[in-house]
This record gives structure tokens, C-alpha cells and sequence, in this order.
DNA sequence: CGCGAGACCTGATAGC
DNA sequence: TGCTATCAGGTCTCGC
């Protein structure tokens, strides 16, 4: 489950060791991640380009050339793009593979392949983007943004979070650790938030993805992987990968059982004491009475502040 | 247009 | 042990 956190360790991994580098071969090695692009367009429009500059846009990632052509990669639910060298074993999910003048290999392997490769222009990337929600650490996303944008919806605020037409990078993990940290209910109806709630959210939104970016994203079952093949070191507070429910799982804030629902077909874990479903507009977020966070009761799931940075 | 459900896909896991 | 059913979720598409 590759969210923002994930995509932008990967930005960075790919950042430090691929600036300068030119694309000596480009083979792609399975279609159905184009979505709809010609296969020709992708070797084509990348071969021999010189990487310039890596970027990210919520959970696209974006490796720009100097032919003026961008590489889109999405990594849906399962991609990862490993650094390899020339001899190692071929993956068994490989979609595309960029050889650099150096030798060394970029391989976007997906199992799932629900992710997006496709080699883009300019302008194909400003009519690609046109719809998508502001940056979460861009100077737009702010309080205000999330009043404006949430007005008179009536949908539940969890799937406004993960629609990406807000704002851009959330999945499934990082919007129950948004509305966690927020203290919001996620089945509250979007349009329903107060001035405080709405200032909860947007710090919950920050927060929760600076927290894992420090940590190098969050890896269940060793799917989601670094550059490297490396799992990523962030335990979310609230997110369970695998529910199981006949096992109850206590709030990291104030001990009591964690709930979980389904919204439109997704699972949703939350805390019915510290995220209620009637409107709390406080400033601060409420901890029910005689509930400080139990260290004990959070038990191998490290929160934040106990991770050394 | 807003909203929600279903499709896509494979691997891990539960249950028999 | 080995088979089958179920679940997981990002985004697109479709129907109401």
C-alpha cells in the first residue's frame, strides 16, 4: 500500500544515487500498467534521455529527462522500483526495466500491477495532474483549503481523505492516521467539520506523513520496499493491515478497544472513545477521562516517540 | 455532480 | 498436506 510516505522515500532514494544518469536502455516488459499509453511511447520517448531531476506529485512518481519527457510511475498496490545490477535474476512481476550508462538497473516490479507507468510530456503531465488535490506539505493545503474543499459534502470525511481530489497522497494507512491523531470520527459527514476540527485535521494530515517519512514509510508483509529492497521502519497507530476480529487491539491514546468499519468497501480502524461520531470542535483533541496513553498496552507497535531518530 | 459499488489483480491466509 | 475461498486496497468506471 504505497502512499505518499512511501512514494517520497523512494524519491529521495532515487534522488541520491540516479541525478545525472542517462537511460541507455529502456525495456519495457508487460503492457497493462500503461493504461491505455502506446508500449512504443515508453522507449521512445526515455531512451537516452539523462535523468535531471526526480520528482513527486502525491503518489506519482515523476523522473524527469532532458529530452523535455517525464517517466509517470504509480505503484498502485504493490509496485516498487528496485536498483539492481546487471547480472541479478530477473523479478517475476518485472513490468519495465531502465538500464543506466553505468549498468546499474531500475526495475518497477509489481505483482498487482494496479500501479501506472507511462512516458509523458509537459503538457500531458498538466492535464494528468489537473484534477488532482493540493500538495499536503505545499503552502495551499492549509485549514482553510479544507473548508472550502469540504463544504456541503455529505460523504464520509475518510473517503473525501482518500479521493485525491483534496489533497493528493493519501490511502488507506495515512487517512486513519490523520483522523486519529485528528480525533475525528471517519464516517463524519465531510461538510460537518468546525473551525477546530478542521485545524485538527489538516495537523493530522501533516503529521502523520512527516512521521512516516522520517521512518522510511510503513511495510506490511514485506510488500512495499526502498530502492534497496528494504522494508520501511513506520508502525502506524491506528491502521491494522489484517484485522483479525476476534482479537482486540487498544488505542495507543487511551487504551480502549480499537473499532473497525467498512466504507465503501474499505476497511476502517478507529477509536470510538477518542474519535466520537458527534462534532467535539475543541482545539485539542479529547482524551477521555483516565485515559493517558498506555505505552504497555500499545505493545510491539512503537509510537513515534519512542523511535529514535 | 456527488456518492457508492464493482472491477481489476495477485499473494497471503483461513478453513476445510 | 493441499486445495479452495476470502480478503486486501488505489483508482477507474458505471449507475443512481
Amino acid at each position: 500500500m504505497p502512499e505518499l510516505p512511501e512514494v517520497e522515500t523512494l524519491r529521495q532514494d532515487l534522488a541520491g544515487v540516479v541525478l545525472g544518469a542517462r537511460l541507455e536502455r529502456v525495456e519495457l516488459f508487460q503492457t497493462r500498467m500503461l493504461r491505455g499509453q502506446d508500449p512504443t511511447a515508453i522507449p521512445e520517448r526515455l531512451s537516452g534521455g539523462l535523468i535531471h531531476s526526480i520528482g513527486r506529485r502525491g503518489k506519482y512518481l515523476l523522473m524527469h529527462t532532458d529530452r523535455g519527457t517525464t517517466l509517470l510511475i504509480h505503484r498502485g498496490m504493490s509496485g516498487n522500483v528496485l536498483l539492481r545490477d546487471q547480472g541479478d535474476p530477473i523479478e517475476r512481476h518485472l513490468h519495465l526495466l531502465l538500464e543506466l550508462d553505468d549498468g546499474r538497473q531500475l526495475r518497477v516490479v509489481d505483482p498487482r500491477g494496479f500501479g501506472e507507468i507511462k512516458a509523458l510530456t509537459d503538457q500531458e503531465l498538466t492535464i494528468k495532474f489537473a484534477t488532482l488535490g493540493v500538495e499536503p506539505f505545499g503552502p495551499e493545503f492549509c485549514p482553510g483549503h479544507l473548508r472550502e474543499r469540504l463544504a456541503g459534502r455529505r460523504a464520509p470525511v475518510k473517503m473525501l481523505l482518500m479521493g485525491q481530489q483534496i489533497v493528493a497522497g493519501l490511502g488507506n494507512i495515512y487517512s486513519d492516521e490523520s483522523l486519529w491523531m485528528a480525533g475525528i470520527h471517519p464516517k463524519r459527514e465531510g461538510g460537518s467539520l468546525g473551525p477546530h476540527e478542521l485545524s485538527r485535521l489538516h495537523e493530522g494530515v501533516v503529521s502523520s506523513l512527516q512521521d512516516a517519512i522520517i521512518h522510511r514509510g510503513t511495510t506490511f508483509d514485506g510488500a512495499v520496499l526502498d530502492l534497496y529492497g528494504q522494508p520501511g521502519g513506520h508502525h502506524p497507530q491506528v491502521f491494522q493491515p489484517r484485522h483479525d476480529p476476534k482479537q482486540t487491539y487498544p488505542c495507543a491514546r487511551c487504551g480502549s478497544a480499537l473499532q473497525r468499519l467498512r466504507l465503501s468497501n474499505r476497511g476502517s480502524t478507529f477509536c470510538s472513545k477518542c474519535q466520537p461520531m458527534k462534532k467535539t470542535d475543541s482545539r485539542r483533541v479529547a482524551r477521555p477521562l483516565g485515559g493517558r496513553a498506555d505505552r504497555r498496552a500499545a505493545g510491539p507497535r512503537a509510537t513515534s516517540q519512542t523511535v529514535a531518530l
